[in-house]
DNA sequence: TATTGTTATACTCTATAACTATA
DNA sequence: TATAGTTATAGAGTATAACAATA
């Protein structure tokens, strides 16, 4: 019942933040200890995804999709090379550029991480039984609908500056 | 339309990793924007509830059901009574003790804070439109399911150990 | 001079342990 | 001896800036 996750709720934060906190943490966790395994964690999967990719481009290109911090990167990759899943090839057009390509230990790692990430997700979303899909479509438009307009700075801001301007 | 967001999905985590965390990473900028002004941001909204609370507890209860630190509480609670948000009251009954109360300015900043954060999840959510109530109710659901079963630390550590285990 | 990648330094958070005053 | 709260120290993570090689 949900008895005990009043007792959790009351008092904290609102409704909507608590819960996606809770959602979140479970799934970090989860994703976590799929990934303990992998350096650089989930950042090190998305270097080796973007590395296994067909134009990967080269670090600095990489490290501007994935919003990582191009000194981050340096080290992210190295543990990446050292571990054997990537590896830094020479540009030939361009002799400071280094490109990153999956080795074929790297494709094979990300094959079973994405494949256990996938199982997680269906694990993690189980209590909702076939309701699991309406969560991830929500989600997904909620998503796609921030990136088209970055959370209306605007809007947001007005309501951070005054406590209670606009209702509705 | 759903170009843009394709875009950005391809390559990266899965769907559900990646709508989520888009979801919280627009939530917390927007939350910290609304609590940028209060000392401790989130967990000083959360000490300062709990100490406007009728029953609050000495310094380490609040800790503990917030899940901070004890040594973190300390300055979390000295930056709030810097702020006059909140004193630390004596405890009659065990000197060792202190006991968290919210000024008279803390109940205030604590009122227009909350009102500001509920028109933020109404922003936040406003692309859902009709379907903003199913979202809460679906991701709160599992938030309840996490805690009556704390994300079955079996199955998943089980998923995390092999690849691909036991395909529903 | 600008850019790619690396290295060095500093800052923020957090975690651990030591300390005090009470019990 | 154990506990409530504080303080001090160390570590991970990140950000800033300086650096070498190349354009």
């Amino acid at each position: 019942m949900s008895g005990d996750c009043e007792a959790a709720r009351r008092g904290l934060d609102d409704d909507l933040g608590w819960a996606l906190g809770a959602v979140l943490r479970g799934y970090v966790r989860a994703v976590e200890q799929v990934l303990a395994q992998l350096p650089g964690g989930t950042r090190g999967l998305q270097v080796l995804t973007a590395a296994a990719g067909p134009a990967s481009g080269n670090q600095g290109a990489v490290a501007g999709q994935l919003g990582i911090d191009r000194t981050v990167m340096t080290y992210l990759v190295d543990d990446l090379v050292t571990a054997g899943l990537v590896t830094r090839e020479p540009d030939p057009g361009d002799r400071r550029s280094r490109v990153l390509v999956a080795t074929t230990a790297g494709h094979r790692v990300l094959d079973e991480r994405r494949r256990a990430l996938a199982d997680v997700e269906t694990h993690i979303l189980a209590p909702l039984g076939a309701e699991a899909d309406q969560l991830r479509s929500l989600l997904q438009r909620l998503a796609c609908a921030y990136r088209s307009e970055p959370l209306t700075c605007s809007g947001v801001e007005e309501l951070a500056a005054h406590g209670h301007s606009s209702t509705t």
